[in-house]
DNA sequence: TAAGTCTTCGTAAACGTTACCGATAGGTGA
DNA sequence: TCACCTATCGGTAACGTTTACGAAGACTTA
């Protein structure tokens, strides 16, 4: 029924099905108009209107123009939320990430979307507060949106992926970065973990230090074995030895990197270089090495990972491998956008983000 | 038509509205089961299914369970989509910000993204970045999207209300938050501007300085000019002279601060104490200040808005009046959930959020 | 002028869900 | 036995949009 008229007519026998309908004003205003709307005031109806705004043919200049004109002077846009159910798509792509607050992943929110905004779509943000039920419900959530896309992060409480293996099973688009699960044959975006952290511990040991430390991050996170990788391959290269007690895997929270610091000092050989695989602990590491009175970096070098405006102030500042989080949103997007657009060839593609090394002063022994 | 099934069919004449229709199998696995799959699977209708989904009266409890079952086997969740498309609302609400790498934005969303999830609500995020006309068009495509309602916080460039005014007017629920617009009587969430600066800088003339300069924004926003009000003020309460050549309006860029911070050691009374009212203004004139070898604070005090990590990192460490972004975001969001629920009481409603003086070493002349 | 072609527009199905109304069956009361 | 009630379930309109199909008019061609 269109505001009065009766809406399914069978013509070979004139009954209607639809009841007359009281037509109660209500006078609210409405916020939004529809094709509707425009379709009365113009006299024709729906199919033409939405031919005119979205010009398609079959339809004369003369109509399409006016519908055109009315519909900017009333303001409309049209519902995507009913063009995409109509459609089968939302123009929506979902992301998940640990958290919002963290420079590196509101640098990552940025770039996707910028892209998604290229692209025309919309993004919806959740965030996991690294906890794995959080998690779940969230991509819950977004799969409830009937998001197009999901862009994925995970909790570093996350070790059971059978959500998303489901998921990817059913054909629905999804792109993991950073914290990737390497469980699940999505395209992944790839950042130099391993290299940097091979050009981090090259450059300590090219200054002249000796006993490097290493501060990684929950042993579950790929950062964390790719980081300890690369740098145990560099210590390989140069003919260190690797000694366990050199290498502690913690939670990134300050207290447990002070207090790995402090047993590092009770060692008959502390170390005198640490290589803390979170530049917020390095930074920390820093504050508290001056406390205690231990020349940076004289006798002792820091480097981290991440490059965020603190390790440029913190002094001395501190020598990092930047990652670009922009450029890793960018990429993921784009790579996202790619699987939607063409889903037959939906096998495994890897991207890699390149970092840089960036030399400051918390790690030039030789000045 | 169902699956094969005629779907209008006029009974008084047995006449059939649709023709048949081939059924062309489709071997595409589909993301998502709907009802309709469930009430095929189960022999029963798929208004049965609806009723048993959502506990509705007028169902056995034994078909209710049997659907719940079926439901859960096939991880059915209901296409939140079209549920809100029937029901005229979307459950999710929409968040126009200049930037989200910038941290106070980053904590103001993890306040709102936290509320939003304990009403059932999803977030969609679109940033500005500062820019008046991709800020008109986030907003139109939020609107195209349908949201329930609108978080706000303009780019500096904004100047112009129609748009928000159009919406405000035609009931969209919505609450201004940090850059507020003045011109449009939406709820808005305040924050301590004007008591901050009166504070900082009568914490500064405790501290024994005498000519305190400011460092504002660009004059049109909201925060520049309460900010700048509290700096009057507190001046005037304590006899100090106000003087323009020390009160100076820039776009919060470094190159700005930098040019100031020169411009003022020109006077020939170069002033003792600067208050710059972003806190990455401050430290930057910090960083500065030393390598000018002007000692702070004993020759020149600073002081900021805002304390983000840095703000404790940067040496001296910075004093500055923080904010509670995390709790700005909470705040904006429970207020807008009480818009969207009670649209009728839609009287203006100001809220405080307070903030808090954290004295650190720049400022702090008498030790 | 009859038949065919092209232009222009209307009709209604479809997307997934909820809600209203009606239908059916079984039970209960007189 | 018949009317009435209740519990349970089915049918379908509606939300806003796109689109396949058909219809009607205008125009062209033989």
């Amino acid at each position: 029924m269109i505001r009065g008229k009766v809406r399914f007519h069978c013509k070979s026998c004139d009954y209607h099905f639809t009841q007359e309908h009281t037509e109660k004003a209500s006078p609210q205003k409405q916020v939004h108009t529809t094709i509707k709307d425009i379709a009365q005031i113009m006299g024709v109806s729906i199919a033409t209107v939405s031919r005119a705004l979205n010009n398609k043919a079959d339809i004369s200049p003369k109509t399409r123009d006016a519908i055109q004109k009315l519909a900017l002077e009333l303001d409309y846009n049209p519902n995507l939320f009913a063009k995409g159910f109509q459609r089968g798509e939302t123009k929506t792509i979902g992301v998940v990430i640990p958290n919002i607050k963290r420079p590196f992943f509101a640098g990552v929110l940025s770039g996707i979307q910028e892209v998604a905004n290229e692209h025309g779509y919309r993004v919806m943000i959740c965030q996991s507060n690294e906890s794995y039920e959080t998690e779940v419900t969230n991509i819950q959530g977004l799969l409830a949106s009937h998001v197009d896309g999901l862009l994925i992060s995970h909790s570093k409480e996350t070790t059971r992926f059978n959500q998303i293996k489901n998921l990817f099973e059913k054909g629905l688009p999804m792109v993991h970065f950073d914290r990737i699960c390497s469980e699940v044959e999505t395209p992944k975006i790839r950042q130099e973990d391993f290299e940097g952290a091979f050009q981090l511990v090259e450059h300590l040991i090219q200054q002249g230090y000796q006993r490097i430390a290493i501060l990684a991050g929950p042993p579950e996170l790929l950062i964390s074995q790719k980081r300890k990788e690369g740098y145990i391959s560099a210590l390989e290269k140069h003919d260190l030895p690797i000694k366990p007690e050199y290498m502690v895997h913690g939670d990134f929270s300050k207290e447990f990197a002070l207090a790995s610091v402090d047993a590092w000092q009770q060692l008959p050989e502390p170390p005198d270089a640490i290589f803390a695989i979170h530049y917020l602990n390095a930074v920390e590491i820093i504050q508290y090495a001056k406390e205690l009175g231990i020349e940076i970096p004289q006798k002792l070098g820091i480097v981290g990972f991440g490059d965020e405006y603190l390790a440029e102030i913190v002094e001395p500042a501190l020598t990092v491998f930047h990652l670009f989080p922009q450029k890793v949103g960018e990429v993921a997007a784009a790579l996202l956008f790619d699987v939607i657009s063409n889903k037959e060839a939906r096998q495994q593609k890897d991207v890699l983000v390149q970092g840089q090394l960036i030399i400051r002063k918390s790690s030039l022994k030789k000045g």
